[in-house]
DNA sequence: AGGGTTTCGTTGAATGTTCAACAGTGGTCC
DNA sequence: GGACCACTGTTGAACATTCAACGAAACCCT
């Protein structure tokens, strides 16, 4: 044979331009949304993900593990996270009635009103620095290529991923 | 009129739904990446990253403003990154002959011979989890739309930007 | 030459994130 | 119903990153 498995298969040198455009443009990104997020609304992104996921479901309440799973963060980050966000009223926990184990965190009024008074800023800078820069076609590619990275991502570290 | 400048214009449902697989997608993307670079290799991405540009240039050293702008992170988190490098041997650095201000960051041997084992793992990973995964013109995409999205931003924090 | 300004890289503290360990509850199996 | 195991969320320490302030060298201007 005249290869075998350990052999790499590097990077083409499009690829490899088309990569680390990826790497440093969302080092970029995420500094300017963050940046944007925190001077005017004093949020951080990982903030304002979990108030929105919050202000989208049913009563506004969600279980810990699952509000995890849905930004993806761990359980422990998420717990810190939320606990800094209770300290600032944007957040409550109460007990879960069905599983005494389990803490639900609730967006309060406060929580709501922050997070409405935030969100035009957000997409404005989503809009600005990402969306409006670049095709339509090529901004679609971008969500089919990301899908399919949690994809894969998700089924390898099953379901409970939360890690 | 109807409008007025400060109307937001939302993202549409199928805008919303690339914004958030990308979000996520990147989050475990790098998790993942991250996990195997320090399981196998001990070492992070940030430092995989300037294990790669000194790697690259003439006499494998560089100043480390030059370095901070090329993975655009900020001089400090550069100083406190290659300091632990240094710690553990993957750098060293020097006065700057030219400038009396300057430091340069210089790959030692076995800062090369780290990153000669390192590669193979960390590209099997970008193309297990992401470039594998994807037709070649969404990839190519991805590329286009985050250059747009790089030259905007540094653009906007002129060269210097660095922070 | 000399004062003011800018750039360089570092520093230490504040902030955020990861990691391993844990207590408490639920589920299962016998 | 008790032993065992899995799951939930938290904790505190270790680690990484950000932020503001700084000393030193270079630059600029006259």
């Amino acid at each position: 044979m005249t290869t075998n498995a350990t052999e790499t298969r590097w990077l083409d040198a499009e690829q490899q331009r088309s990569w680390r455009a990826y790497l440093v443009g969302t080092t970029l990104l995420m500094d300017r949304l963050d940046r944007d997020l925190r001077e005017q609304h004093d949020l951080s992104v990982p903030e304002y993900e979990i108030l929105v996921r919050l202000s989208e479901v049913e009563g506004r309440r969600m279980r810990m593990a699952v509000l995890a799973a849905s930004v993806s963060h761990s359980r422990s980050r998420v717990t810190h996270t939320v606990a800094r966000m209770e300290k600032d009223g944007l957040v409550k926990r109460t007990a879960c009635e069905s599983d005494g184990r389990g803490v639900e965190a609730v967006l309060t009024d406060k929580g709501m009103a922050v997070l409405e008074a935030a969100a035009p800023t957000h997409v404005a800078g989503v809009r600005q620095h990402l969306v409006d820069l670049v095709d339509e076609e090529d901004f679609a590619a971008v969500g089919r290529v990301f899908n399919a990275v949690t994809d894969t991502l998700i089924e390898a570290n099953p379901e409970a991923d939360i890690r």
